[in-house]
DNA sequence: GTTCTAGAAC
DNA sequence: GTTCTAGAAC
């Protein structure tokens, strides 16, 4: 609140305070209704009107993925702009061809010494990507903007993929896989990066409005400091503003346009209150002396942070669940603890980067602080699980946490009523979920969970963005309730256990499949519309209600197109091992693998290169090249798919035929690199049937083998038996099967010690080695065929 | 994936 | 005694 007020106050003071005052209070120095226009013309008071004679060049950093209408924005503006500018674009600017990060900075840097304003035209989503440019700004006087493009996910993917022409080139379902790629890592811009003004713009009429804010920008013009157009739902505030803003005559055009933008975006139907109350507009600081605008932007800051927090995780799969069987069939609340914070560990590697939280009403309760101390002892990491304080169906509006899956402690016959939490989701969710429930299962036994997708007419759907409600069943010790275990904690405790087992498997499965559902919109243009909902719904919390409903179609639609794989609407029945029975089912036969801890650092750097910035040879919005950290040969690199639920083979799919033919490209790309420094060497291409490491990566491995690393049996078979998968043949076999057929027979690594080239069998590895430094045999015929082998 | 190490193989 | 493997732990 107190940001709000001091806006206020800031705000009723019109842009003007005393040049030689900097600290002191925003004291106007005229009345506040005096025109600020008037005051153009007096230079001594109008140091930092909206309007002077001082007109810095700007930096304008668009930030923004593929689609968001950059270029347009930077050629809209300069087409009718009074202003020298200079658009620096990565996609054009090697003579007309992409460019580097560095050929874009220093073209900036000479248009801001000749005096221009500059657009840099480049993605600019993340905080790295923008600190050079930013950095500009110690050169010279200049005024450093961000223009935030942050269009619905599915508009910039089907602009994407209509300009196959685009400079970018980026076209068909590769748009589509980047462009929500790229959205997932988007870190919005903050003041305190070194930005002075950020427009956010959340629709086609704020690009709009703020191109016209940019074209009438002229030479001797500054625009006022501050976050713009950033949605701040807080109507309380927000109409107090609007009635401020009514009242006081806003005379310069881009200050109107601001208020229609905030007014607009103000309005989202049925959004109450979502947690940025502090992204306020920051007004400008009118006042040029460090002292001055550091208080502010420390303010901004502070605001901006937090909703950046919160933006950030929106994109986040999340599952609420209540505690299970602890209220009505009272469950010892000790040994409940025990076991959710067992199965939270358990799980909480398995679905991905999502988040668990457990939910109750009040800071009294019990359950809460049993599991939140014993998570603490047990080192869970926070970001994945934590506890939240509130009521389960307001969440979002009314706790501004945001989770796409909500789980209800049902009872056996899945019926509204009853009371607690049961009772208050099915009153929340409306009939939607009732019949939608009805639909899919009738019954349920303890210690099982049955997921139901949530109608997009559901209230629960509209107002909190749930797209999944599942139902869980625990064991019950109340003798007033059906299957009363009569005290047997031996049996409740399993049962427990199953159930827990059983959501987040249910949960784990619906966040993979909305990763499938993402990736494949790029597939099929057809289906580009409808699905690419799917994927802002996750995305955008402001989704209006009708392409919610839309993206439902569309998921029966694309369903029926594929005839196959039963997306969304997997049930989760049974003990355990039914659930590993229906697991097979579902997908072909393979069960889903547990990744131990350290089989997961591919994963994080896939995720998240920028930690990993130095070991890494290469980083594109889907690939990332690495040397492989105990290399086996001379040279050896890996080639990771960045897609998200992609952990190995058994997950490629025929949508993933672009992603392997991208891998394979860029393994050649390198194989032909390390080629032209040592014509001698030769390389092969391939996968692991059953890698050790997740997140699916491609081998490019020299034939030599010459590695103090290969150390054992089953490091030499893994890329000398037919567990090794030559990169050739798996894209063969998806493109015409639309799976890869895996060899993960164990007896494969245990297999005797072969010479690759001339196939003689070795005691011991080391005999191996000292044959194979010398072994001079042509490769057998398998390997020279169909270009499995890569040599000079 | 690696490291560590007991014990088999030489 | 040294070398090497293979299984457990991480």
């Amino acid at each position: 609140m107190f940001h709000c007020i001091d806006f206020l106050q800031v705000f009723h003071t019109p842009q003007l305070y005393t040049r030689n005052n900097p600290k002191s209070d925003p004291t106007p120095i005229i009345q506040p209704s005096r025109r600020v226009s008037d005051l153009n013309m007096d230079m001594d008071l109008d140091q930092t009107s909206h309007r002077n004679k001082d007109g810095k060049p700007v930096l304008v950093i668009l930030v923004g993925p593929p689609g968001s209408g950059k270029s347009t924005f930077c050629e809209e503006v300069m087409r009718s702009s009074s202003r020298s500018w200079l658009r620096v674009c990565q996609d054009t600017i090697g003579n007309g061809k992409a460019g580097n990060k560095a050929q874009c900075l220093s073209s900036a840097a000479r248009g801001l010494k000749d005096g221009k304003s500059v657009f840099i035209d480049r993605c600019n989503l993340n905080r790295e990507q923008r600190s050079d440019f930013v950095k500009l700004q110690g050169e010279t006087q200049i005024d450093m903007h961000a223009v935030v493009l942050d269009l619905p996910a599915k508009l910039c993917i089907s602009r994407s993929v209509k300009r196959s022409g685009h400079e970018g080139n980026l076209q068909g379902g590769k748009a589509a896989a980047v462009v929500n790629r790229m959205l997932q890592n988007k870190e919005l811009p903050k003041l305190s990066e070194g930005f002075n003004r950020i427009t956010f713009c959340q629709s086609e009429s704020n690009v709009k409005d703020a191109i016209d804010t940019y074209q009438k920008l002229g030479p001797l013009d500054n625009l006022s400091h501050g976050c713009f157009g950033q949605k701040n739902p807080d109507s309380k505030i927000q109409s107090s503003i609007i009635k401020f803003l009514k009242k006081v005559e806003v005379p310069v055009d881009t200050a109107s346009k601001e208020n229609s933008i905030r007014d607009s975006n103000s309005k989202t139907p049925g959004q109450s209150d979502p947690p940025c109350k502090d992204m306020e507009k920051i007004p400008s600081a009118h006042d040029n002396s460090k002292s001055g605008s550091k208080e502010i932007e420390g303010q901004a800051d502070k605001s901006s942070g937090s909703c950046h927090n919160q933006v950030s995780l929106d994109d986040t799969p999340t599952l609420a669940f209540p505690s299970i069987s602890t209220s009505d069939f009272q469950f010892n609340h000790d040994k409940a603890a025990d076991i959710i914070v067992e199965k939270v560990t358990e799980y909480a590697n398995k679905v991905g980067n999502a988040r668990l939280v457990l939910v109750d009403l009040t800071h009294k309760s019990k359950i809460l602080s049993l599991v939140k101390s014993k998570a603490a002892e047990k080192n869970i990491d926070t970001q994945k699980f934590f506890t939240h304080v509130g009521d389960i169906t307001r969440l979002y509006s009314t706790g501004g946490l945001r989770c796409n899956v909500i789980a209800n402690a049902a009872n056996w016959r899945l019926k509204p009523g009853g009371g607690g939490v049961n009772a208050s989701i099915f009153d929340a969710a409306g009939p939607e979920l009732e019949s939608a429930t009805k639909d899919k299962v009738k019954t349920l036994s303890p210690g099982n969970a049955v997921a139901v997708p949530l109608p997009s007419s559901s209230p629960l759907f509209i107002r909190e963005g749930v797209t999944h409600v599942i139902h869980v069943l625990g064991p019950n010790m109340n003798p007033q309730r059906p299957n009363c275990l009569n005290n047997d904690y031996e049996k409740g405790c399993k049962v427990l256990q199953d159930a827990y087992a059983s959501l987040f498997e249910g949960f784990a499965s619906i966040v993979k499949n909305q990763v499938q559902q993402n990736e494949n919109i790029g597939k099929k243009s057809l289906e580009l519309q409808d699905q690419s909902e799917q994927h802002s719904r996750n995305h955008s919390p402001n989704t209006d209600q009708k392409s919610k409903r839309d993206a439902d179609h569309g998921l029966v639609k694309s369903k029926k197109y594929k005839g196959s794989q039963d997306a969304f609407d997997t049930t989760f029945t049974g003990s355990r091992d039914e659930k590993v029975d229906s697991e097979h089912k579902r997908s072909d036969g393979s069960t889903r693998k547990a990744w131990g801890s350290w089989a997961q650092a591919l994963h994080q750097i896939a995720m998240h290169p920028e930690k990993h910035k130095d070991g890494l040879l290469e980083i594109s919005e889907d690939i990332i090249v690495l040397n492989d950290m105990y290399p086996k040969a001379q040279k050896h690199v890996l080639i990771l798919a960045r897609t998200r639920g992609l952990d190995c083979l058994s997950d490629v799919h025929n949508e993933h035929l672009l992603v392997l033919k991208r891998l394979h490209a860029v393994g050649l790309k390198w194989a032909e690199k390390f080629l032209s420094e040592n014509a001698s060497l030769v390389f092969r291409l391939g996968y692991h049937s059953v890698p050790s490491m997740r997140q699916l990566h491609l081998h490019v491995i020299s034939q030599d083998f010459e590695s103090k690393h290969l150390k054992n049996k089953k490091h030499w078979n893994s890329f000398n038996t037919a567990f090794f998968r030559d990169s050739v043949d798996i894209i063969d076999e998806v493109s015409n099967h639309g799976k890869a057929t895996l060899k993960d027979d164990d007896k494969l690594l245990s297999m005797e010690l072969r010479c690759h080239r001339c196939k003689s069998a070795h005691p011991n590895i080391p005999r191996l080695k000292s044959h194979i430094s010398s072994c001079q045999s042509p490769f057998p015929a398998f390997l020279l065929e169909n270009g499995r082998l890569v040599g000079a």
